[in-house]
DNA sequence: TATGGACTTGACTTAAATTCTAAAATACGA
DNA sequence: TCGTATTTTAGAATTTAAGTCAAGTCCATA
């Protein structure tokens, strides 16, 4: 029962450009992934998907990098965790966001229990905005 | 953020089980396989675990098969979780059980929001028996 | 036009999930 | 009592997906 690190390097990536938001300077990959301990390769993928997603502009070249293309306030980590990992349900068939067939099904009562843990963790990430995790 | 499927494996295959409790009879890996859709060679491998666990009796030879140890309202779910995966946390690092060093330890604002979640869903799969999960 | 960074592709590594092969125990019929 | 079918037990091989790494290409800007 745990979150894919991808959610996690992504969350915390976005943390980090985060908190310079304000000044609008921009945030190489290296620099993201020296700060946080994120192999770097593995950023580079993320902040691709991130990019695709809306979340993040990118600009090339000497002193090119990454900044936001919100602000903090407008981003919440469940829809991060959903753009990285598809859903984000204590177990899938509970997600309501897409269906997929998994063995819990088996057991109704089971399910419901996932499906009320899944409204819990969902309405708190939802409620969530980045602006809040900045130290 | 879910729950591995061998987690889920073992919570049907013990589903199965407390509701034939009370006859004190015996359910081959076979049929639990067949009736909660589970491949049968993972199942065997999970219902070992069990066994060692003490959750469950097993009987060979023809006519034999599986059987709680103990009575279904005194095991919880997230033991058997626990069992099979190791730890319940939403994250690893804020398990109690035991502590791994993960990436989100970086943003203390983000680890505090899922040690709340973790606490919410160990909290409601201790309380939850299989008793309960019997239809 | 050279450089520092983002981008692209592909391959490697590890762990989870699944399947394969074979052995050991037991009930039952001949 | 013996043999056989049925079941659990055990270890290992295979598959699949997540995570990681490597090498190089593209591009804005100083």
């Amino acid at each position: 029962m745990k979150l894919s690190v991808k959610s996690e390097y992504a969350c915390l990536a976005l943390i980090t450009l985060s908190e310079m938001y304000e000044g609008g300077e921009l945030s190489s990959i290296t620099k993201i992934a020296e700060s946080k301990e994120i192999p770097k390769k593995y950023l580079e993928q993320i902040l691709l998907i991130l990019k695709r997603g809306g979340y993040v502009r990118s600009y090339k070249g000497p002193k090119g990098g990454y900044k936001l293309a919100k602000s903090p306030d407008q981003i919440n980590v469940a829809e991060i965790i959903r753009l990285m990992d598809g859903a984000l349900a204590p177990v899938e068939s509970v997600s309501s966001y897409f269906f997929e067939h998994t063995p819990i099904e088996k057991s109704p009562k089971l399910l419901s229990v996932f499906r009320l843990l899944r409204n819990y963790i969902s309405d708190t990430l939802e409620q969530l905005t980045f602006d809040e995790l900045i130290e």
